[in-house]
DNA sequence: TACAATGTGTTGGATAAACGACAAATCCAC
DNA sequence: GTGGATTTGTCGTTTATCCAACACATTGTA
């Protein structure tokens, strides 16, 4: 909000080039993509596109995070409140993430695009959180939101090993939101 | 052929332009369209507007003449050659044109619209002349074109004046098409 | 009439994008 | 390997676009 508005050919600009290469990963895979490629496509100058992103691994960062933070954005604009039916959407928006990505070949980069997942997912944790938690200490909730960020990319890792093929991704962290929300102290009780 | 390409940027600003006000033409009258309202439909600045039109009306007369000659121009690349086919396709293309423009009230510019539509009759009949009478004297053959170019104007006045309702314009085109290729010194004869 | 609100067209200074050129890195056929 | 072709990343200069501000015209309304 502090930002003083960004300028519209700036804006207009990153989004010919984010537009252009979600076009070119539909019909190639990442390895194959040029920096001229995307410019090509995206009708404008080579020189620009490295005053706006550092390289073409900067640029792929930012669009996967964008397009996932859209995703998982949708749940706390809409929903608003860490409950059961947020967490099974946002592991859903997760996985699909993953399924799709898989489909388009970024092959080699499965790190990165796991920091991704974990960053924008503790962005969009923290955010949730802390409009429910607005007394406590924020220092702890911060932490909080780490170790649930983990650990919900952590279950999808697990579901992807060894249930994708037999259970459905809901289905699936439904039978752990209640360690979630409750802490392990407890057994589950509904 | 001459030309030096034009800058990418202006190819890029005058399309936004262009497609902003067609987008908006479909939503409310000409006269209620304002320069801010195309600008901001467009997402630039107001002055980048008069960087590339005089005014509201430049553009209205750029957009209707690029429009017509689209549809016009498909004539000289497909049919290449001046015969009864491309005159009444020409000749319906035009009709076609003022019938989508009176849909869209443009009420108090039929002058402005008659001239733009000439205009772009006279190019795109003199391109096709040229290809077909490479030999002749060029000041005679422009002066045909444009002979050409008002009388089938003055013909699809003509066509709405008596016979929008009774006749579709290709038959009314084509029995005056003989007298276009052969002159009025022949009757018709097939 | 008057007065506010909105639209028009222009200006000057700041900034982004275009362009061509360049060295360096990478790729690839032989 | 070697050499040619392609790609990358950077730079300086030029040009298009942004922006805020301005005077003026037009519209609407009390």
């Amino acid at each position: 909000m502090t930002q003083s508005k960004t300028d519209p050919r700036i804006v207009r600009t990153r989004k010919l080039i984010m537009d252009s290469f979600i076009e070119l990963s539909g019909k190639k895979e990442f390895k194959d993509i040029t920096v001229k490629d995307i410019t090509t496509e995206a009708m404008i100058n080579r020189a620009t596109f490295y005053y706006h992103f550092e390289d073409i691994y900067d640029l792929l960062e930012k669009v996967l995070s964008e397009v996932l933070l859209i995703n998982l954005d949708y749940e706390v604009f809409e929903k608003n409140e860490l409950n059961e039916e947020s967490i099974v959407s946002m592991f859903i928006a997760i996985t699909n993430f993953q399924t799709s990505l898989s489909n388009r070949c970024h092959r080699g980069y499965e790190d990165t695009i796991a920091r991704i997942i974990r960053e924008q997912l503790e962005i969009t944790l923290y955010k949730m959180l802390v409009k429910q938690h607005t007394t406590e200490k924020d220092e702890a909730l911060k932490t909080a939101t780490v170790m649930l960020s983990w650990g919900i990319y952590g279950a999808s890792t697990e579901w992807r090993r060894n249930s994708e093929k037999v259970q459905p991704p809901e289905d699936f962290i439904k039978s752990v939101v209640p360690y979630i929300l409750h802490g392990i102290g407890f057994g589950s009780r509904d």
